[in-house]
Parts: C-alpha cells; structure tokens; sequence
DNA sequence: TTTTTATACATAAGAAAATTATGTATACAT
DNA sequence: ATGTATACATAATTTTCTTATGTATAAAAA
C-alpha cells in the first residue's frame, strides 16, 4: 500500500457506489471489500469510515438497519430514495476529476 | 466549475508535473495555466497555492529566483534535481490512484 | 491457557491540506 | 473614482483524514 493521502475526499463516493451495486453492507464489510477491490493499496481506517457513514446517514443518503449476527452487532446501510440520486451526481463528479487530472498527468501532452 | 474537494490532495503533484514541463513558472502563472489546462473545473487558489510552492521550496523540490518584470514582483520556481526525482515519484503514485479509482468507479465492474 | 488475530462497533486528539478572508502593491480599463 | 487583472502573502477556519484508544465477542495459535 502507498500513500494512501491521494484519496483524501473520495471516502463517501466509494460508500455509495459500493451501495448502489450491494443493496445493503455493514461497515466492516465495507473496508473489506475496498481492500480487496484495490489489492491492498486503500484501507479505509475505522477511524475514517464510520463517521462517514454516521455523515451519510444523518444527511439522509443512507438508511441503517441494526442486527446480530453471531452474537455481534451489525449496522446494515442501504442507499435511500435520495441516497440513490446523490450517488450519480457524486460518481459523475468524481469521473470528471479522473478525466481531468488524466489529462493533466498524462505525459503525451506538453503542458 | 464544480466542487474542486476532489482535488485536495493533488496540488503538489500538479505543480511538479507543471514544472517538468516548463523549466520555470511564477505562481499566478501557473494558477492561469491550470485554469485554461482544466478548462476552468481546477481553480488553484492563492491561500493554497502560496503555502504549496513555500513547502515545495522548504522541502529542496524547487529553486525560487525573484525578478522584477513591468515594476511587478514575480517569483519564478523551477525543479531541483531532488525535484525532478521526486516528481516521477509523485506522477507514479498519482497514475497508481487513478487507475484504483477508475476500476472502482467503473459501472461495467459489479463490486 | 493465555495471547493474538479477526470481527464489529465507536469516538477523541491531532495533522494535513484545503477554503475563505484579508492585506499590500502596480497597471490598465471603465 | 472604481473595478479588474496581475502578483505576492498570511491568518483563521473548515474538512477530512490518521492515529490512538476503548468496548466486546469468537476463534486460532502459542
């Protein structure tokens, strides 16, 4: 894993995509899966990620739903009505951002 | 242009890969640059623009020469040789990211 | 059997890197 | 006279992390 410090800002994107395309996770499996997905090079902090999601959710993007599994407490997220139309405004944004700064680190082009 | 909080991050990177191109820049210069560049979506503030190119200088990546043109003060930065080595580090890292965020926001992908 | 690792949540303190606001100064256009 | 563009700078604040710490259960390893 590198620098991790490029992804600053990019937390809650990642969060909703992950919903728009699960229905519904819980933390934990969250900084799982993104570990997975990214062979290691972002591991979302704890520290990090659940007050993202206490953001997303107070924001009204993500509704929660508590239970227990294996005698331990899961918080199970899904994306609300809102949640949902949110999440293609910020993935639209953030493909803006990776085309433009594509084209600015791109070294076929003299700046 | 939208909400630039993507980019928090990259200003450095943007800066030396500005600078590998162009032996030498002045601040307000390169913030005009990367406006026209990004077609107006990246507005390099001064508050951070400033502070960067100081840190950059502190850290031995860039050389700083002061001249005065038309009555007005410019302070033209260009890569030290630890600059220009730090750089292609710097543009690695920046292509390792976009890459990950490419694959992780990719519609065709189901995560 | 005690300790470590994994699972699962949470929050507080501190750091990094911006934004916003403000300041100085010159030159040109309205 | 006033606003816009050029050119620098810094202070206060905000956002978003990292690092550290805490609680708790379960399984694996020492």
């Amino acid at each position: 894993m590198r620098s991790q410090k490029l992804f600053k800002g990019s937390l809650q994107t990642i969060i909703l995509r992950l919903l728009e395309n699960n229905d519904k996770m819980y933390g934990y499996e969250i900084t799982q899966k993104v570990k997975e997905l990214t062979k290691g090079e972002l591991q979302i902090t704890e520290g990090a990620l659940y007050p993202a999601l206490h953001k997303l959710e107070a924001d009204g993007l993500l509704d929660v739903e508590v239970s227990k599994v294996e005698n331990r407490l899961r918080k199970y997220y899904k994306l609300t009505e809102s949640g949902s139309k949110e999440t293609v405004n910020k993935l639209a944004e953030m493909e803006d951002f990776l085309r433009t700064m594509q084209h600015l680190v791109n070294p076929k082009f003299s700046l």
